[in-house]
RNA sequence: GGAGAGGUGGCCGAGUGGUCGAAGGCGCUCCCCUGCUAAGGGAGUAUGGGUUAAAAGCUCAUCGAGGGUUCGAAUCCCUCCCUCUCCGCCA
């Protein structure tokens, strides 16, 4: 929502910033509403005003028993008078209301002018887009021959836009998703969050979803005004609606982990192939609480944090600068992270970082107490996907296909050390991969190799060729001593093994504070 | 699902029709006093809206939410929501 006083006193310049984002105002209806509102307000809040006096001395009377016939004749009619301005004023008010709660977030001035995604503006990119020797496949193709992709059967379960995986897709899939939150709250500091997918309609109000865009929800059949969550976004940031938070407590950075589920109305035809645009898909979502003051430094490293996990997975992207046409309701700026989708030949959204200003605070008034005011302020909020985990897949399957229809997935190679060499090569060979990040940290190499040796029973000179130089890199310095001494006996590896499980999520834990 | 209790300001807690936006306490802020492991005294301290360019001031609303009774509702009546306790059921 935006301030009621850009539309009181800046109704012409908030209209034609309005006008970038491809949105018109009717100035002369608000204009009109407002006027009458300001009229029907001041008179009922006087009428209220002599209707408690009056009662009020009717009440001094009474206690001193004087007779209070005449003061009760004087306010006979006040009541209805009273009733009718009040139903007036309501109809006004609610009518000014709906339309205030249409207008969407002003621009930013850093936003480009335009009507569509062609005139969004490329800002970087990482990477070179993947080139093949052959024709690239998309991902349906790749997966259509182990079948562990499942489009039909989703179908027969549900419908259309759904999907199974299977096998070794599932457990990429759901590792991929540790992998995130890993690397969020371990590397960037965000705190891990679990909420609700199901929320009322003060939280999509609060967001922005409602009341414009209830179409693209899916609304359970429930007197209670139940919705399924389009996007954790939306739990997560109502968490702080009607607060008053301590300066102190801000800045405050959640990621969270949840699937979203969004009607898709409206996108008949549009990406009916693949697992690209589904009815329900797995997300990890960032979320800021901020300072108006921290705001734009927060959507620049809320965006760096997404493009991390880009990176460490190795897929080429291009970071894009939304044009006013093509920004979301309740953004002030937003960066799309594409990726480069081989299948299709160009870069796919798959994360939107956004800036909302006080928008969204102002739904749901959500504030904090600016220690050189003492008063409540309205915070900022600033948000992204990091990523979508369905999307992420797509891009991993489709860029590192290889001609015989496997996948290498070099995350050995690009998650741990940022280089290539060093392959886990199979069809399809996710399942080790898995097990790396579901288990342990991204630096923490050791765990890794030893995991592989176990697998690959590979021979105990590997072992000290890797396992000794990489261990000093690690918090294990406990382990270098005896590795130096029995050169790592092959025999030990399992002991080593158990020793790493046992102590994983310990040694990984970040300091907590009190 | 059954039975009961309850929802009041940052927190605790009083208040069953009339200067109650709300006693008292805690906490917090400021001031005063006092040389000793501290205490005492005083003042202030809700949120939203309107009026205003803005502030001050004035004013309206808010005691879980919504309706009703009344000149007047935190207080009485109705509906709903939520919390707690016990029982039942259950991942």
């Amino acid at each position: 929502m935006l301030d009621p006083k850009l539309i009181r006193h800046e109704l012409e310049a908030t209209a034609a910033r309005l006008l970038t984002k491809g949105f018109e105002l009717d100035v002369m209806q608000v204009q009109s509403l407002e006027s009458q509102r300001k009229g029907l307000q001041v008179e009922t809040e006087e009428l209220q005003g002599t209707r408690n006096s009056q009662s009020k001395a009717i009440g001094q009377a009474k206690s001193k028993g004087e007779d209070i016939q005449p003061l009760l004749n004087a306010v006979a009619n006040l009541g209805d008078q009273l009733d009718s301005k009040k139903q007036e004023l309501e109809v006004v008010q609610s009518r000014l209301n709906e339309l205030l709660m249409a207008i969407p977030n002003v621009p930013d001035d850093s936003v480009p002018v335009g009507k569509s995604e062609d005139d969004n503006i490329e800002v970087r990119t990482w990477g070179v887009p993947t080139e093949f020797t052959f024709t690239a496949r998309d991902h349906v193709d790749i997966t259509s021959t182990s079948g562990k992709m499942g489009f039909e059967e989703a179908t027969k379960i549900t419908g259309s836009r759904f999907v199974t995986l299977r096998g070794q897709l599932a457990q990429l899939h759901r590792a991929l998703i540790q992998f995130m939150l890993n690397v969020h709250t371990i590397e960037h500091g965000y705190e891990e969050i679990y909420v609700p997918y199901i929320v009322n309609r003060e939280s999509l109000t609060g967001t922005g979803q409602l009341p414009k865009f209830e179409e693209d929800l899916f609304k359970l059949d429930d007197e209670r005004d139940f919705y399924l969550i389009p996007t954790a976004e939306v739990p997560v940031t109502n968490m702080v609606r009607d607060e008053i938070l301590d300066a102190a407590a801000l800045p405050q950075k959640y990621v969270c982990h949840s699937p979203c589920f969004r009607s898709e109305a409206g996108s008949y035809g549009r990406d009916t192939r693949g697992m690209i645009r589904q009815h329900q898909f797995e997300k990890v979502e960032l979320v800021m609480m901020v300072r108006p003051a921290d705001s734009w430094a927060a959507l620049e490293e809320l965006a760096s944090n997404a493009e991390t996990i880009l990176q460490k997975l190795g897929l080429p992207y291009r970071v894009v600068n939304l044009c006013g046409g093509d920004l979301g309701f309740a953004a002030a700026k937003t960066y799309d992270l594409e990726v480069w989708l081989p299948g299709q030949g160009k870069y796919r959204e798959i994360s939107s970082c956004s800036n909302f200003l006080d928008f969204q605070a102002r739904r749901m008034q959500a504030r904090w107490r600016n220690p050189e005011t003492g008063k409540p302020e309205l915070m900022h909020t600033v948000n992204g996907s990091a990523l979508a985990v369905g999307r992420t897949l797509v891009a991993l399957l489709e860029n590192y296909q290889q001609e015989d229809g496997s996948v290498r997935i070099p995350l050995g190679a690009t998650v741990i050390h940022g280089r290539r060499d060093s392959y886990l090569t199979r069809e399809l060979e996710l399942c080790a991969i898995c097990r790396y990040i579901l288990i342990f940290r991204v630096e923490t190499c050791l765990w890794w190799v030893a995991a592989k040796l176990l697998e690959e029973k590979l021979s105990s000179s590997y072992a000290a060729a890797h396992i000794l130089p990489l261990s000093r890199r690690t918090s294990l310095t406990r382990l270098q001593p005896s590795c130096r001494k029995t050169s790592m006996p092959f025999t030990q590896l399992p002991m080593i093994l158990s020793f790493c499980l046992a102590n994983a999520w310990s040694l990984q834990r970040p300091t907590i504070g009190p």
